[in-house]
DNA sequence: TATGAATGAGTTTTCATTCAT
DNA sequence: AATGAATGAAAACTCATTCAT
């Protein structure tokens, strides 16, 4: 009864998504140079012959790759982040989103986006341009539009919305690469992955002022 | 009295700055397994054996240099960066460091140290470890400092001077990687180079709640 | 009565012609080696799979290209060639053959397995001895025929009609492939394709000596 | 006493000239597409790696080869073809040049450049454009001289020298390409090596008319 | 010590051929 | 019989490292 997973379409389509997940594992964790094309295909579980049959070179399995995993991982998840929050407070929406956002960039996939969305950009500026635009691009605007509702309801007072998303994306940012990586961060910054939510949250609403 | 320059020493000495700054340029541009240490000979000028001679592996090679260049480059200009400005408001102080850390990130030199801190952070952990001890913990140091003092003159509000510090060295380290390529984020991000470093400062020092 | 042309067999023999066809032009353009069956099948609008199943290896499919072209494409022509002359002045007729085997070289077919018949004749000897017996051997015997009719006529003088023949043809075949790459030998050659039936026609009959 | 072959220079060509020797020998065989660099690396004794750090691709192996190739083969010979030959007949020298002309192509090094002349002359236009100026422009230059010469002599009557030169050179030529494959066109052609000279020259010298 | 040359050990790439539907 | 997909086998190519002078 179940549709055999054989018939040409389905294998198909399971092939290249394997082949697609693969590549961002061992892309992720060696960078494209020293990616070698052949675990990728040990991993997705199929020849070498037939991975270059459906990507030809190394440079368009990488496009390819983060093309489709950008669309895949980040925008099934992202919408249901502010669902339903229209009406809570400001502040505690500011807080769920650097809790998903935190959460998001703890998955080794996302991880690996992420990294190397910064290590290989010179080498693949478009697709740095296209990450940047979905996912720095698409969390810009979320921050905004909550920081907008928030000055809407009295409970910010901020002239530039738009400056205030991009400090506050860019602290999140470095936290998460700071979180990724316990092993060289935490015995330096002392990041308490726990607390970061409430006290980054607290500096960012309060600034340095107070109150 | 003057020591001859052409003395063993002193050449080899000479040579290996050059083959070490060399290999910055080679490793930044390409991160470590795309570069080719056939062409850090060549911008060196010296030969891929002499090279070989001095640093026996590409690892040892890299090794040496993120050693060499953190202490270099980095070393001789922060401690300077606030000198004298003990007295200063503190958010004159911070002001002055991010434009401090802002001009500093746009040298080719620094740029490429912290995008190999964090590109090689896999493969070489105890680099990235020395890297993050020699500039994020000095920066972070630094700044909580500053905040302290400002605290102490009563200038800032702020119960965990620790934490929030690490939030404005996480805002202006994004902030840097952003500057760092306009090509990719201008776009995105709308930053404005020019503005960032009041606009940055207001919303820190502020908060979202304003005043 | 007609046998409908999708009967299996017809629309097979069209198949199998397409593919033949197909062949003789990617390998004309690439010879044996370089050729790619891949190619071959797209230029006969078939599947690789198809291709295959028609002729099971690539030697195979070259194999009967080549026998199958040199009696479609040689065997319907010549014959013609010189029909009807029979009772021309022989330099006449001489004059003819030449024109009618330059004109025949000129057609990428025919050009393709001449050119052939000489690159890949270590590779496969025995169809460089069928193409030299079906078309060289029918020229030969072609001219000869023609040289001994001229000697019956008076026309000519020559003891040695089989070496005259082959100086002629000899002289005939540089030519062809002088004439089908202008690009090449007409600045070397400074032949001139209009005047050389002529030209050559008249030092063959003259010879060095003249009258 | 005798110089180290293994110093620097003296190996260095060495090693090239065997090399582009073994290219040629390789590359003649098969053709360029059939032709393996690995092959050609072992009959030359070095290593792959060597021969592409010599020579970075096949093709440009393939051209060096012959570009060297051409003229050091062909060019120390040629001169001495008709030297000490000007006061001879012209006939007598035409016999000469006939002889030194298939005795050239008869050499295995000599037949592998004009088959790959011809062969790879679609792939290599300009190598063809040399090869041509090189081979048949010197050699129909070289004939040209002689032709001139017997009509100055009054040995011959001819109002084209260049297209009776251009005849006699096309007529060489593909005898020469029968009698490098006797297996194929001896049966077909019935050509008689030893014999050829007389019998050509004499229809060349003669003419179909005789006397 | 410096270096031109050589190479081992991999990696990418190509393609005829086979397999499964 | 036709074909999309898969692959084994072979080749080209790259580069860190070694060797010999």
């Amino acid at each position: 009864m179940t549709p055999t997973l054989t018939s040409r379409e389905a294998t198909g389509e399971r092939r290249e998504e394997r082949i697609l997940r693969a590549a961002l594992t061992e892309f992720g964790r060696r960078g494209f140079a020293a990616a070698r094309e052949g675990m990728i295909a040990r991993l997705a579980g199929v020849s070498t012959a037939t991975l270059k049959q459906h990507f030809p070179t190394k440079e368009a399995l990488f496009r390819e790759m983060v093309r489709s995993m950008v669309v895949r991982t980040l925008h099934q998840v992202e919408p249901d982040a502010a669902a339903g929050l229209a009406a809570e407070s400001a502040v505690r929406r500011l807080r769920e989103f650097a809790r998903w956002f935190w959460q998001t960039m703890d998955e080794p996939e996302y991880a690996a986006l992420l990294r190397l969305s910064m290590v290989e950009l010179t080498r693949f500026p478009e697709l740095a341009v296209f990450h940047a635009t979905e996912v720095t691009g698409r969390a810009l605007r979320q921050l905004e539009r909550t920081l907008a509702d928030g000055v809407a309801q009295g409970e910010f007072r901020i002239g530039n919305t738009r400056a205030a998303a991009r400090v506050i994306l860019a602290a999140l940012i470095t936290h998460a690469h700071w979180f990724a990586h316990p092993e060289i961060f935490s015995g330096i910054t002392g990041v308490d992955r726990a607390a970061a939510e409430e006290s980054v949250m607290r500096v960012l609403v309060e600034g340095l002022r107070g109150r």
